[in-house]
DNA sequence: GCGACAG
DNA sequence: ATCTTGTCGC
């Protein structure tokens, strides 16, 4: 049987994918896509890891990098280039860049188990950041992890590798302010899609070598930026 | 009305 | 994100 809601979602996931959007639409599609968010604990630890990151060299640029977790081997790597369509906005950041995460992730030969990507999950104004947004859209475990808060406070984390406090707004918990590199600013862990925050927070800190951010993000970040003033 | 505001 | 060299600190 196919349900109305299964309808509804395959609707949202459409739209979602828009590359051109009126923001008060795009706001209404935020709110009710937020619902299909699963915060579910994933039961197979992750073999490999995708991490997506822009540039903007003159149309916007996506860098894909899957990492074998267990190595810490980068065993891929996508850029993929795609006029950008919409501008800036706090709150509506996927709508600018998923359209290139979504090609890069689909040109990808080896799909990731779990994947990260810069920005935020839940925590977002309508608890549907990018990390969701593009989870939702791959039905695929993701985690958001961005460099500075959007919405919510969060007490600064001991100076350890691994310590971290929530990021919290009224009682709700949206995510965590991660320490990855002592001496450096934490790093925001969120839920995308498919995952829990405790695990989301976990892998983060396992993918993270001696740098403030994890390797998939970081890697990918590199990518997407070397050929910035090449070809 | 006054700030804040992922990348 | 992007424009950009040197420089302070561990």
């Amino acid at each position: 049987m196919i349900s109305s809601k299964d309808k509804e979602l395959e609707d949202l996931i459409n739209k979602l994918q828009s590359t051109h959007i009126d923001p008060k639409e795009a706001i209404r599609l935020q709110i009710k896509a937020s619902r299909y968010i699963t915060e579910s604990p994933l039961d197979t630890p992750p073999a490999t890891v995708g991490g997506f990151d822009l540039s903007f060299p003159n149309n916007a640029r996506a860098a894909a990098i899957v990492i074998e977790s267990s190595t810490m081997e980068t065993i891929e790597e996508i850029l993929e280039d795609m006029p950008v369509t919409m501008p800036y906005i706090p709150g509506l950041l996927a709508f600018r860049e998923a359209p290139v995460i979504l090609r890069a992730y689909n040109s990808l030969k080896a799909k990731p188990d779990v994947i990260m990507i810069d920005g935020h999950g839940r925590a977002h104004p309508r608890r549907f950041g990018i990390a969701c947004h593009v989870g939702l859209i791959l039905r695929k475990p993701s985690i958001g992890v961005a460099k500075s808060l959007l919405i919510g406070n969060a007490e600064e984390p001991g100076d350890n590798k691994g310590d971290w406090n929530p990021i919290t707004l009224g009682n709700e918990v949206l995510g965590a302010a991660v320490r990855t590199k002592p001496g450096a600013k934490p790093v925001y862990v969120s839920v995308g899609n498919l995952i829990s925050l405790e695990q989301a927070v976990e892998l983060v800190l396992k993918m993270t070598t001696k740098y403030r951010l994890p390797e998939p993000t970081r890697r990918a970040h590199m990518l997407a930026s070397r050929y910035k003033n090449t070809r």
